[in-house]
DNA sequence: GCAAGAGGGTTCGATCATAGAACCCACCGG
DNA sequence: CCGGTGGGTTCTATGATCGAACCCTCTTGC
């Protein structure tokens, strides 16, 4: 474990990003959290080459942060579904997409955080902004927003 | 600008990251929240190979995240200073200290985040642990957590 | 009963990025 | 005039990634 390290940091923001901090790991993360879970489905809407999708994979579940499930016997079929660990993610994948929305995303954002029943927009603080509730990934529903690609 | 980019990605995270994903390149972001300024305290904090780090100043700065001033002429002696485009990545960075305070920090938080005159410690959402109050950057002040490391 | 497709991978060579060390230059202080 | 500080650049070896091809096991349609 040479490289893909920061052995030196006495910093959580090191240790995370030991984890998830390489190329394509937090999009794996990420299309997880939007309902993705076959190998194939990751490959598609990633792009990324077979082989470092299969060591991501791995290496995630390694972490405690996906887990491999068995959904069908004969051929063997699996699906990858974040675990706690991996769903306490979410405000940082918001942070995130939060900052890309404010600096980076000309025609608005292509994806919006709603309040599941509600219907108010999930804020920075991780709030809805419009009756103020405090909300966890479970409360909230996604929906294309303005700056979504048109199908090709 | 083939690699290091997710093209195909309608989404703020993908554009977010191809900004800041690369590695070292968040460290040297949360180096800056913490007040390191200079070329060789960023390369002694980091232990990143000089080469990599002139291109990852190189790049923050093409992007808006930090910009570089001459603090001193003949010879010239530039400094690293987030702009609001950085400050504005500390929720982001926040988010995932207090991650990987959760589940990598075995004897507790390495570094410890206090809303400053007030001493409660900084939450999740943004908030102050004692008096609830909605914080900064600006309002933080950070000390050494149980964590942190010993000097060598 | 045979071909095509879906699902989940592994393997390969060519290219790219990174690490680590050495080197360079301008100035300062003693 | 020697060493130290600040801010870089250049070098080679090694590691990571890309993209494409290949493999195997079922299932479905015809």
């Amino acid at each position: 474990m040479l490289h893909r390290t920061y052995e030196d940091q006495a910093c959580s923001v090191a240790r995370a990003l030991e984890l998830i901090g390489e190329r394509w790991t937090l999009l794996i993360v990420r299309d997880a959290f939007l309902g993705v879970r076959r190998f194939d489905d990751f490959q598609r809407s990633l792009g990324v080459s077979r082989g470092i999708l299969t060591d991501r994979l791995a290496r995630l579940i390694e972490a405690g942060i996906l887990e491999r499930r068995l959904y069908h016997e004969r051929p063997p079929r699996y699906e990858y579904r974040l675990t706690e660990k991996g769903r306490d993610l979410w405000p940082a994948t918001v942070a995130l997409a939060k900052w890309g929305d404010r600096y980076l995303a000309e025609d608005g954002p292509p994806r919006l955080f709603l309040h599941r029943g509600c219907g108010g927009e999930l804020t920075e603080r991780l709030t809805c902004s419009k009756c103020g509730a405090g909300l966890t990934v479970h409360d909230i529903e996604t929906k294309p927003g303005p700056g979504a690609r048109l199908a090709a």
